[in-house]
DNA sequence: AGTGCTGGTATCCAATGGATACTAGAGCTT
DNA sequence: AAGCTCTAGTATCCATTGGATACCAGCACT
């Protein structure tokens, strides 16, 4: 790791992009679950909660498009899809749960600091 | 309640909360310059580049809110607002860097991934 | 008198998020 | 035999959001 600041704006414009694909309110949700084992779709669905069909596919579909799980089809009746982590999944699930961890930790001071700003705000009204 | 996994729902919605603070395209961006120290209003707009003066109040606002960033006027004329980190945003830029680091030695595998989906999508229809 | 600088709002339109309803195809129920 | 169920999705519609553009105040400078 570089002493120097690497904030180029080329290298955030990545970190921006990965994160958007991350933070887009399902995707750590799934990516969460998924990563305690393969997961069926209707199965996820009701784990993770609250959560539509639709966007239930567009954030699987999503996830499958950037490598980060496989898709299986088993052409039975119903039908079967499983949905796995890869290996760039697990890797990516690393740094999130640190970030999770931050989050779990400080959302105490987040709320505190949410609730004096809007206090603020109303004051001033 | 004495969990194995640590994914419980409410957990995971607290980091997904987070995230969505963290992953909406320009906020990684802001704190990422303002990390390097203070800067005011404009500054910012032309070294992050391609934001627009909505998008980056907007996304000062929510990190004052949450309390990521301080907000100083100096009344003068023409006026004068320096943006700041806080503690609790410099705490935060440490896992989001950590995230980025990942981003950055990853974005070539997950470009990939994705001209290896799109192209057996092409070739699917 | 006009122009520029600053840090914003206001307005409008496009893109997205998400609820609801619908599909296929076989099995089970009645 | 008609209808309901179970699965993993589409399709459709509407509300929310993202973002470009235009406008604002107030003073200094020409």
């Amino acid at each position: 790791m570089k002493p120097r600041h690497m904030h180029l704006t080329e290298d955030c414009r990545a970190v921006s992009d990965i994160l958007q694909r991350v933070g887009d309110k399902w995707t750590v949700l799934v990516v969460g679950k998924l990563g305690e084992g393969p997961m069926r779709f209707n199965e996820l669905r009701t784990t993770v909660g609250g959560i539509s069909q639709k966007m239930l596919t567009t954030t699987l579909r999503g996830l499958e498009r950037d490598g980060f799980v496989t898709r299986t089809v088993y052409p039975t009746i119903p039908p079967r899809v499983d949905y796995e982590l890869t290996e760039l999944g697990f890797e990516l699930l690393e740094p999130v749960n640190a970030l999770g961890e931050w989050a779990r930790m400080n959302t105490a001071r987040v709320k505190a600091a949410r609730a004096r700003f809007d206090a603020a705000a109303d004051a001033a009204r």
